[in-house]
RNA sequence: GGGGCAUUAGCUCAGUUGGUUAGAGCGCAGUCCUGAUAAGACUGAGGUCUCUGGUUCGAGUCCAGAAUGCCCCA
């Protein structure tokens, strides 16, 4: 027998309990191990997770992909790995625990210790990594939680120390100097990447116009602007365009020099305009630097150059150079050989040398202000002005970015530019725009900077020698054993990081200095971009890496990561193997709120995982994501999720508590399934069709990695299951005996239902495994144990009948139509009607309809189908030109046909339909037409209620006969007793004595049609006696009469 | 500054190679159906398919330009 199901399910409360029942039989262990002897293998390696917070939402989308197409090629029995990874180096971990202990600055970490540092952020990394996977399993994502990889294992490091090696050894590895973007409260540089991805914020600064007084031309001066005024003292050069036209102003008693379309914007005042010149008269000329009298300023000269990128867009057409703050700058010092000044330390306080600003923040207002008195006291501070701009920021503490001049570490990319592209172009990139995406990255992408100057992540195994210059890279732990002349046993026995590794000190090969470690950490990107070699042992176990190297599959959220975990990836797989590191990639989109707004937790709009799981249930959410398109965002929230609970998960539900519920009722258990056999029906064979081909579907959608299609897929078989083969089949279901008929649907409602849970097993685990065990465990011991044990369905073409589908679908429409001429008629379903006239375009669909004809008169509860052809008793005709053939073929004239027809009177429409229905050509306004190239319609006359669509016409007639009045009133108190049946509360086979009386013909009517509405109602007996007592009772008002129905339990 | 994508109902989105009456879901109003269905069916209101020009017998669809938004790269 099959347990009992409610109809008003609590899915949450059922995934809680499923979890339970998981876990207290291992079924995750179990399931990990179900293939682990299959030849076949698929490879899935998880892009790791940073272990730095717990998961949100928008994880829960990518891990839901993760889990999907590991739990189907897990059924389609292939073996696995199952490995999660977490992410556990990097900046934004240092941070986290920077604000736990309120540091404000690199200081603040030496004085607490950095080795209690390093091992705090390593707490907090295994921390978060535990809370990820109770969320994880809370989702239903099933793997082998024990065996997750961490990027700070030691393992990983020197997977990434083989590969800096290898680089180094083919000389991609270099010690750059560059004005760097620099976060002067983290201290460290950011790399390009970072910037771009999250960095831009529109902030307001104030802005200046400076002069700069010409050396030879007494008087004069240039006039500049900036929006970081701290970098003034750091000037040497102003750039113009030398094919610029520039204008002389006279104001007041000075003469100034700016480019002619920047001249409204940036003057204010009276003045006189005295000449113009282009740029190029401007270039060698010399002038005084803003400030001069500095120490570091001693012996620059400033002087005017020629420059492509200037534009007169905004300032003053005269650029500011300062090559110690500006990457732009810092290149044109190289070309032209300008002087350096490099005012910025590494927490962004001017350095010695800067006279009153030396030690002061470069980037506060007093500085600022201090800067504008001074500028004011010499005379040349044009003018301030606020100004809205992006402004590069900290991606992870917010800070507002300056450019320094450092030294970092690279990899240079223009060896590796080329081979990139060539293995991304081996990939399947899903959505497809991702391989355009890569390569347009590839081609603009600048050297690699691997190197960050902070103090928990990789330690770069680079030994930098301060007094031959000579470099080199460490390749392996031993190999650093080996070259170690003092401190490994200080560092014997510790992790890879800070400090511990720093003790090591090696000789240096060219000069035999002792040589340490450069002290800066490594990439975090470095960290994710080697899993597939350091989860693979690559390093000690090549036969099994090979095994499992390329992955077919990652999956990620797509924004950033083109230049981050693909983009290392590809470079690491590139440079250890030229052959892409994956085989297909599917980017997701970001998570929106439900009406497609950003999340902020300021905003109030965040949904945390944990309150979406407890709210909406992980398979609800799952759904949502999977009928996603992936290169959309998804609007996310409780209204939609309501939507999918409603319209998915409730009309399965109830299709199978149905089905349940009448089993049960009638003692039938699976065992009978092979009996069913014998009576099917069309209606069967229909529903076994659409179910053999959604399993096709389905198993084609997940192979192309296609999630949306196969949601889809489902979703309409779930509600054609229920909305159409389940209400067609209800009397099959609930009639007394038990004959082949019944048989055969209890067999076919059942096989669609247990192919379901198997099909969704993936999608919706839980809901799968709930109705899995009461439909197939329960009854059959040799069953696996958990739907997530068994076999992916197969597709049987021999069920599949595209024929009958084409017809049932034909059917449904001609119902829907039937019915909307019913509502145009006012005449509801449960008042039969005579006739049904139903006109179709072509004869095959006739021929299909008649032979569905019992199902169709059922389902709009008439008593006869009439198929028309000669539809001039009900319609006028409507005769229409075939565009796509008239048009390619006539052109122009096309319009004159249309005329035509549209001026020609009814009655020769009526025979021009004759004639094209007969296969006769037709002659219109000239032209000899064929029958195809006209399409008739009908259209009702008055005294029929009718509704078309797509050329098929249903026609319904709304006389009615005292007996069909009869019937309609039968039915109408058939509904009543059943309502009044479920108020009182009675089970569905309980037999009843019924009381109706009422006046209007009610008597004949139930006279007549007696043995109907008791057999409805199961009553046993059916009086218009006053009801006893205690009966549940009712009085109503069916079409103007007065009734009394009560009803009372045998 | 360069490149890409988008703009369709109140909201979120579909819309095949150009073709006759531009759809769905949600929301709203009403009617109906219900012995699994807090579900469902039907009807209705709601559209200058962002704008301007062009190609074509015919443009939501193709082309050019503009506006707005987003993304990528400088």
């Amino acid at each position: 027998m099959f347990g009992p199901v409610s109809t008003r399910p609590a899915f949450v409360e059922m995934e809680k309990a499923t979890l339970q029942w998981w876990r207290d039989r291992d079924m995750i262990a179990r399931y990990i191990r179900r293939n682990e002897k299959s030849e076949r293998r698929w490879s899935f390696i998880d892009g790791p997770i940073t272990a730095n917070n717990p998961m949100g939402v928008h994880h829960a989308w990518g891990r839901s992909y993760k889990d999907l197409w590991q739990r189907f090629h897990t059924m389609l029995g292939e073996r696995q790995r199952y490995q999660n990874g977490f992410d556990c180096q990097g900046l934004w971990i240092e941070v986290e625990v920077e604000k736990e202990h309120g540091f404000t600055s690199k200081k603040d970490i030496l004085a607490y210790g950095v080795a209690k540092f390093v091992q705090e952020c390593k707490d907090r990394v295994q921390r978060f990594a535990g809370v990820q996977t109770q969320q994880s399993i809370r989702l239903g994502y099933w793997m082998d939680w024990d065996n997750s990889y961490y990027t700070n294992s030691d393992e990983n490091n020197y997977t990434i120390w083989a590969f800096l090696k290898t680089c180094h050894e083919r000389g991609y590895v270099y010690k750059g100097n560059d004005s760097m973007p620099w976060c002067p409260r983290c201290g460290t540089g950011l790399s390009e990447h970072e910037i771009v991805t999250d960095g831009y914020r529109e902030i307001t600064h104030t802005s200046v116009y400076v002069k700069f007084p010409i050396n030879e031309r007494p008087g004069e001066a240039l006039l500049i602007w900036t929006t970081t005024p701290w970098t003034l003292p750091g000037n040497v050069a102003a750039a113009v365009h030398p094919e610029l036209t520039y204008l002389k102003v006279r104001q007041g008693d000075e003469v100034l020099y700016l480019s002619k379309g920047a001249a409204a914007s940036a003057l204010k005042g009276e003045h006189e305009v005295l000449g113009e010149v282009t740029g190029d008269a401007l270039v060698g000329l010399t002038y005084r630097g803003p400030f001069d009298e500095l120490p570091a300023a001693e012996g620059v000269a400033h002087r005017v150059i020629p420059w492509s990128d200037v534009s007169d867009a905004e300032g003053t057409g005269i650029v500011h150079i300062a090559p110690g703050c500006g990457k732009e700058d810092f290149h044109l010092s190289k070309e032209l050989g300008l002087g350096v000044i490099a005012p910025a330390d590494d927490e962004g306080n001017y350095v010695a040398g800067f006279a009153g600003l030396s030690g002061r923040f470069v980037a506060d207002d007093g500085t600022r202000d201090a800067i504008f008195a001074s500028l004011r006291d010499k005379g040349v501070l044009y003018r301030t002005q606020q100004y809205r701009h992006r402004y590069p920021h900290c991606w992870r503490c917010g800070t507002e970015l300056i450019f320094r001049l450092v030294d970092e570490w690279f990899i240079g990319m223009d060896a590796l530019r080329h081979d990139i592209a060539e293995v991304s172009k081996q990939i399947r990139w899903i959505p497809d725009f991702g391989l355009a995406r890569e390569l347009d990255w590839l081609k603009n992408m600048d050297d690699w900077m691997i190197s960050k100057k902070r103090y928990y992540g990789l330690a770069l195994p680079i030994y930098d020698c301060h007094e031959c210059g000579a470099f080199e890279v460490i390749g392996s732990e031993t190999e650093l054993k080996e070259r170690a002349v003092e401190g490994w046993d200080v560092f014997d026995g510790h992790s890879p990081h800070k400090p511990f590794i720093d003790a090591v000190k090696i000789a240096c090969k060219a000069c035999g200095k002792h040589v340490s470690r450069i002290p800066d950490v490594g990439n975090p990107w470095l960290d994710a971009g080697i899993v597939p070699f350091s989860t693979l042992d690559w390093r000690h176990d090549r036969a099994y890496w090979e095994q499992w190297f390329p992955a077919h599959f990652i999956t990620e959220a797509f924004p950033g990561q083109f230049r981050n975990w693909f983009y290392s990836l590809l470079t690491m797989s590139t440079v250890l193997t030229n052959a892409p590191p994956f085989r297909t990639v599917l980017g997701h989109a970001m998570v929106r709120d439900e009406h497609g707004e950003e999340m902020h937790k300021s905003k109030g709009n965040a949904i945390w995982f944990d309150d979406a799981a407890d709210s909406m249930g992980a398979d609800v959410m799952r759904w949502l994501f999977f009928r996603q398109n992936p290169a959309n965002n998804v609007n996310f929230g409780y209204g939609p999720a309501d939507e999918v609970r409603r319209g998915l998960f409730l009309t399965l539900w109830n299709t199978y508590a149905f089905f349940v519920t009448y089993a049960s009722l009638d003692g039938w258990t699976p065992a009978r399934a092979a009996e069913g056999d014998a009576g099917r029906t069309e209606l069967d064979r229909w529903a076994l069709s659409e179910l053999h081909t959604l399993v096709r579907g389905v198993t084609d959608a997940l192979a192309a990695f296609d999630a949306l299609a196969a949601t889809k897929l489902v979703e309409g078989f779930v509600e054609d299951l229920s909305n159409w083969y389940v209400r067609r089949s209800r009397r099959r279901f609930w009639k007394s005996e038990s004959d082949s008929d019944k048989l055969a649907a209890y067999a076919t409602l059942y096989e669609c239902l247990v192919t379901l849970t198997k099909l969704m097993a993936p999608f919706t685990p839980f809901l799968a495994e709930a109705m899995y065990q009461n439909l197939v465990r329960a009854h059959d011991e040799d069953a696996p144990e958990s739907v997530h044990l068994a076999d992916w369905p197969q597709g049987d073409a021999s069920k599949i009948d595209v024929a009958l589908a084409d017809e049932t679908r034909l059917v449904m429409r001609i119902a829907s139509l039937g019915r909307a001429a019913r509502a145009k008629a006012q005449i509801k379903v449960r008042q039969p009607v005579a006739e049904l006239f139903v006109k179709l375009p072509t004869t095959m669909e006739e021929h299909a309809l008649e032979r569905l004809a019992p199902q169709l008169l059922e389902e709009l509860n008439v008593k006869e189908l009439r198929i028309v052809r000669d539809q001039t008793d009900f319609l006028r005709f409507e005769v229409k030109p075939n565009l796509k053939l008239l048009g390619q073929k006539y052109g122009r004239a096309v319009q004159d046909i249309a005329r035509a027809l549209g001026a020609m009177p009814d009655r020769e429409l009526g025979e021009l339909a004759r004639a094209v229905s007969a296969g006769r050509e037709v002659e219109v306004a000239g032209k000899r037409l064929a029958p195809d190239e006209l399409l008739i319609n009908g259209r009702e006359k008055e005294g029929f209620a009718s509704a078309e669509d797509l050329g098929a016409v249903v026609i319904v007639s709304t006389e009615m006969t005292p007996e069909l009045e009869q019937e309609g009133l039968a039915r109408e108190i058939v509904h009543r007793i059943q309502n009044l049946r479920k108020d009182a509360g009675f089970e569905i086979a309980d037999r009843i004595r019924t009381y109706v009386a009422g006046d209007g013909g009610l008597r004949d009517a139930l006279d007549r049609f007696d043995a109907y509405v008791r057999q409805e109602t199961l009553s046993v007996d059916l009086s218009d006696a006053p009801p006893p007592a205690g009966a549940h009772r009712e009085t109503a008002s069916i079409d103007g009469r007065d009734v009394t129905l009560a009803v009372e339990r045998v």
